[in-house]
DNA sequence: ATTTAAACGAGACGGTACGTCGCGTCTTTGT
DNA sequence: ACAAAGACGCGACGTACCGTCTCGTTTAAAT
């Protein structure tokens, strides 16, 4: 999700300015750490000693290990460029391998994945990066429709987090090589020609 | 994963003989109280009063709570009956419904999948159920194979794990209402009509 | 103390035996490790494995920690040769310097000491192996003053209590070299000449 | 044991500044504890309740339950005032009876006596507790050498030793009523006359 | 020979205390 | 004001040893 372009005008307090630099330092170590370790064995401490700065800190900032593992992995994810590329195949190839992707975590591994499932963590996650990445991908889709490469009714949702999911198992799950782009494509491309319908919410 | 058929004749031991039912009531509770609280909020001191037992019986049989939970999960993992309904599209519905399949963990919601997270147990669930989950896929895809429906180099693995990691992701990641049925029979219609490719290994 | 000149005829029981020599061993076991562990870290199932037998054993003979050290010290305790030197002095030279004495532990050194700290275990040495040692010195004591060498109202036993404890606070609590024979023998000799006397209990 | 006079001017350090009062509480009631129950069912957890502090700052400050029993007895210890009765006799009586004496243990009863026996415990009691009293004997001694009440060999320690013994063997390992005074001079002024002298180490 | 009574061996189990670890709070000094 | 330093509280983890219990196994006397 984009940083606050503006961070505030925000009228200079008065004493000591807060150590922005020393912000980033703490939530880059985190994401290193956090992928190194997972988020059991990463310790504040840790980061703490790593970002040369003191556990106080990061708790006044943040209030709790999870708090910060989420901003962490929020600050972590970057709106990638506007995709596209003129076919939804493509585009979708790019959204799910872009930074901008849970697959494409290349940078932070296991996090965004692993912190699914600290409860702390998962709520923000969802409402920040997955999100953000749905709302992307509602535009692909869109022109996809516009373009006539889609039915109107066709669950756009649905090939995404087929592939995304596809992706998700090979890596965290099943612990596979990972997943070919050949085979991706191929993926995307079955799954384009014959798109799953919307489903009507039941009565 | 199979039990032993014959749970092994094995001559009666010397001393006190292991209770057996109290190693199932354990593996029991921490299965509870495992998709109650999660990995991390589970506390050993707790499955024992619940199981009625000590917590260093706990210990003795499984070392650590990591290995304890890998176990109770495993343990909750069973072999679904022989899958054969005739035709890929209904076999896959069927196997990734069932109860061996991750997919349908109603009994053990976030358990399983939890469990991943914590690198001391994803091993163990790795070898286990898993691979049992995609042996068990490996039939039903021969006999589409031997029937005509897929060609023999299609990736039937691929096409599982699609299935799987679309179901994981409404369910873990994204939450959202679920994987309705229909969606998962389209996105399985389409994977099967234009199958990935089995990809060959680089140089 | 004298074990029991004729353990009983005891006719033989039914079943098998009780393994006497185990017993003994046991015993021995017991003294060797609580000599050098004290006993705070002598371990019984350590006991049992040095004495080849199982724990079971040595529970189902003396009940605790506690009473198989008591017994271990008591079977460690020799009633010595009647001791007739002469002379007080010497008697008594010899009546603490030898296999009965507490202070000649050469051979179950910090046992019967540490043991005393063990109230488990303390209220059966005093019944035993001290009673048994301050019995054999009222005989030497008696004779003393039969043969004019110590006053009918001298303290024999204050005066016995001094050399103990010289020997065991050297021994035990300030653990120097120990006590030289030639000291002892000094502070004998002062103490039999200017003897404590008897203190009338009070009112 | 001298406290340091001057507790170190140290310059206030950074952070939280140690709780003082907790020390002496959480030493205090082990002593109490310790003399109630002695060393093997003292409980570090009890301790922590009674001090109205945590377990963690107990083993954060000394490691260990040996090391904060022995603590606690360093503690319970206090130098005496400076004895100078003008005679021997009544120096030592003094100097065995008062706070600062094993045997006057009044105030901590059992206490250092069995904490002797935990070698954990021991080494630092002897370092502490023992050498500062009898440092604080040599003085008498000494003096008593120099007044002409004693030999310039005489074995000033072993006299001390032997009364100390004495009331050691009295109170602890026999369980008699007791040392009477009267005794206790009488067994002093016996050595006092007939002192015991150094031996001179072997070759 | 078979039965029977007792001692023994093996080992799982319960219980309790110990010591450890990491999170999060709080207090004080420094900038 | 914010940051560093660091003591402290809390709660769970894992360990260790004591003592109990339940079996199977052996030995010798009694039938």
């Amino acid at each position: 999700m984009a940083a606050e372009l503006t961070p505030a005008p925000e009228k200079r307090r008065r004493g000591r300015p807060v150590d922005t630099a020393l912000g980033q330092r703490i939530l880059s170590v985190t994401l290193q750490q956090l992928s190194a370790l997972g988020y059991t064995k990463l310790e504040i401490e840790s980061v703490a000693a790593a970002a040369a700065c003191s556990k106080t800190t990061i708790y006044r900032r943040w209030g709790s290990k999870g708090q910060l593992v989420a901003a962490a992995i929020a600050s972590g994810y970057q709106d990638g460029p506007a995709i596209d590329t003129g076919n939804l195949l493509d585009d979708l190839v790019e959204h799910t391998s872009g930074g901008h992707s849970l697959l494409a975590l290349g940078n932070l591994p296991a996090v965004a994945w692993a912190a699914t499932f600290e409860p702390e963590v998962a709520g923000v996650l969802r409402e920040s990066v997955l999100k953000a990445q749905d709302t992307a991908a509602d535009a692909l889709i869109a022109r996809a429709v516009a373009r006539g490469e889609l039915p109107a009714d066709a669950d756009g949702r649905a090939i995404l987090h087929a592939a995304l999911g596809l992706g998700l198992y090979r890596r965290y799950v099943s612990e596979d090589e990972g997943l070919p782009e050949q085979t991706l494509r191929q993926v995307l491309a079955a799954l384009i020609e014959s798109p799953p319908r919307v489903v009507p919410a039941g009565p």
